[in-house]
DNA sequence: CCCACAAGTCGCT
DNA sequence: AGCGACTTGTGGG
């Protein structure tokens, strides 16, 4: 039986993240939950394709890219899993660079549905992948914050690394 | 299938 | 600043 898939951690000066990666590719990140995570290290590691190890560093040097503020080379391959409509939200996400912001009108024109704005916003937050898939660039019409699953709090921390006022 | 909700937006007071 | 109307994708009953 094929591994359905692997995790391994990211540690970084914000904490350890964890990422989580199918035959494919990279399918979910998630933030430090403060607690200690899954007794995942070597055990998983050891009998982690190389392939995966090869994803793996490119995840942590983009991760490690963007919390410093910088446009990361290169990403690793993305497995998402979610509907149509929210993949498509996602693709939009991904051409936004560091340290640049947009609106969830302009998401949602974007991908040809101007009035799904409220959507949008909903499809962000079943965002598998944050930071790398950077739901945190997307603000309110107005230049507020708006929201986000992993803590308004952080959100404003990525943006001020990034450079961004709101 | 119907119903309620959401990380929005616009117009009006 | 506050409030209501409008909208659309998603998830639960």
């Amino acid at each position: 039986m094929k591994t359905p898939f692997v995790e391994l951690t990211v540690k970084t000066d914000d904490g350890e993240f964890n990422a989580r990666y199918s035959e494919t590719g990279l399918t979910e990140l998630s933030f430090p939950a403060g607690k200690a995570k899954l007794p995942v290290s070597q055990a998983t590691r050891q009998r982690c394709p190389t392939k995966i190890l090869g994803w793996h560093r490119l995840t942590e040097a983009a991760l490690k890219a963007i919390l410093a503020g910088r446009q990361p080379k290169k990403f690793p391959p993305l497995d998402l899993a979610g509907t149509v409509f929210q993949k498509n939200v996602w693709q939009a996400l991904r051409k936004i660079l560091v340290g640049r912001t947009k609106s969830y009108g302009e998401i949602a024109q974007a991908i040809g549905r101007p009035k799904a704005v409220r959507a949008v916003g909903g499809a962000c937050g079943a965002n598998p992948v944050p930071v790398l898939v950077p739901c945190h660039r997307v603000l309110a019409a107005n230049g507020k914050i708006g929201g986000f699953s992993g803590g308004l709090e952080r959100k404003r921390r990525l943006l001020a690394r990034e450079g961004v006022k709101i």
